[in-house]
DNA sequence: ATTTAAATGCAAAAAAATTGCATTTAGGAG
DNA sequence: CTCCTAAATGCAATTTTTTTGCATTTAAAT
């Protein structure tokens, strides 16, 4: 992988499982990555390799419902609509997010840097169950 | 208080002055509450009552700068603007947050059930220096 | 292939969170 | 207001989570 060199870090063998790890999973948590892996990293590999990841900004660490999980950051920075229910994400197109920050700029004459923005709910295929 | 009414659960002195904590601090860690109150309220009884406020929604959990925060649930659940600068908070009026929810249900068929926006940036006044 | 700074594993320590139980207290009943 | 009881608190002990020091291993540059 080209994300260790990119961020100038040493690829090793752990940095690899747990990257994979945390691509594979939306929002993981540090006991859940040590059970997947208990057996070919140590635990204070994990954390310190968590750890980096953070500092590098690879990841970021979140809460969801009262738990802190750790997720990848993406840098192609979309937004998503998350069904409570199937638990799958769906991109909410780029187009709506700069209307809607357009329309905040041109009503209030700000700057807008950075923005968070998360949508929760039902999605249709689970609406009908 | 009546909010411990209004929630059903008894009202302490130890609750008292922790909720008050939250509520005049927006965001604090359970060192920081334990820091404030020590000679008064004993740890474990501190984090019953940081878990009966998460239970019954009277504060959330946040994480900011990769740091556990509490905070105290807005029931008005207001959308901000936040200047870097001045680290001014401004409202996003409301009907801006409803269009938009309203297009991503009308475009996906989705039933939104809660959400989570935020923009960050340089308000107006700060913007001329 | 050799070298070396950095990463890992392991064990031990420190810090954070939870638990059981005796004591205290809020708040309803009389 | 006083009494009563279930619930809340304090305290000490435990459990869980996170961090640390150091010996060993490893990535990757020479």
């Amino acid at each position: 992988m080209d994300i260790f060199r990119e961020y100038n870090i040493k690829c090793t063998k752990q940095r690899q499982i747990i990257l994979d790890i945390i691509k594979n999973n939306n929002g993981i948590t540090i006991k859940e990555i040590n059970e997947l892996v208990k057996k070919e990293i140590n635990l204070s590999t994990i954390y310190r390799i968590i750890e980096l990841f953070l500092n590098k900004e690879i990841i970021t660490k979140k809460i969801v419902d009262n738990v802190v999980i750790y997720e990848l950051k993406e840098k192609t920075h979309n937004h998503y609509f998350s069904c409570n229910k199937c638990h799958k994400k769906t991109i909410i197109p780029k187009k709506d997010i700069e209307n809607f920050e357009n329309k905040i700029i041109m009503n209030n004459d700000y700057e807008v840097t950075s923005h968070n923005i998360e949508f929760r709910g039902i999605c249709s295929k689970c609406k009908g169950k």
